[in-house]
DNA sequence: TCGGGGTACATCGTAATAAGAGGTATAATG
DNA sequence: CATTATACCTCTTATTACGATGTACCCCGA
């Protein structure tokens, strides 16, 4: 159950930046990480984890090299987060703050006289 | 120029309920108290209220009916929130909540070291 | 030794969503 | 009389998330 699938969309490539920012990681632990931080109340599904690494790799905000893992297991693609890629998470945080205000200020608003200091 | 076009996916409804547990509101009216109460940072195309409206009606939330306005102009369709609409809308508050958290947790965990406890 | 579970990659197809473009109609304003 | 604002609506397209599916490797226990 994931009562926040519909809401998730739009924030997961932001998530994967966020993830990267601290550490080059492969997407399989990219998404264990995003569920690690989040408690379990955000998972990103392997159909749309792929796709939107590839798409950050296009873009350049994200650079994978291949690896074969030291301990065995099947090779994996690692992700390090380029200079692009840090200033877009930048930006998109700020954008996501802004959106959260934003929402907030509508739904506050229900019950309340519409005062609004800025 | 509406840099959050993504990331307002899945909050609509949800924004459309805020606005109308205040009192009801016709669909031109909706998006123009939800552009205020933003400060102008979310509008609503009307490609996206009036589905979204007539999604929302079918599904019990809010209630429609015709309306002739005194002063002429077009007729139109004034929303209120039925019971369950009311209902729906707190518990939508809660999940967009909670996922603004998780979210967070996921965002805020870049730069620090991994200590979460529970 | 053989299957199951975990790791790790990937793509395809579907469903949901948002929104631009287009269409209808009325009243007031210039 | 044309433009602007109000007010409704639908069609089509693009984007997104994700379940399903497939490949392949390793380890462990029966």
């Amino acid at each position: 159950m994931r009562p926040e699938r519909e809401l998730l969309k739009g924030s997961t490539p932001t998530l994967i930046l966020a993830v990267l920012e601290n550490e080059p990681r492969h997407g399989y632990a990219i998404a264990r990480e995003i569920e690690r931080r989040s408690e379990s109340t955000l998972s990103l599904g392997e159909g749309s984890l792929y796709p939107q690494l590839h798409a950050l790799e296009k873009a350049g905000l994200i650079a994978g090299a291949w690896e074969m893992p030291p301990g065995g297991g099947p090779s994996r693609k690692v992700y390090t987060l380029t200079a692009t890629g840090h200033s877009e998470l930048v930006h998109r945080t700020r954008s996501w703050r802004d959106f959260v205000s934003a929402i907030e200020g509508v739904l506050k608003n229900g019950g309340e006289p519409d005062v609004q200091p800025i």
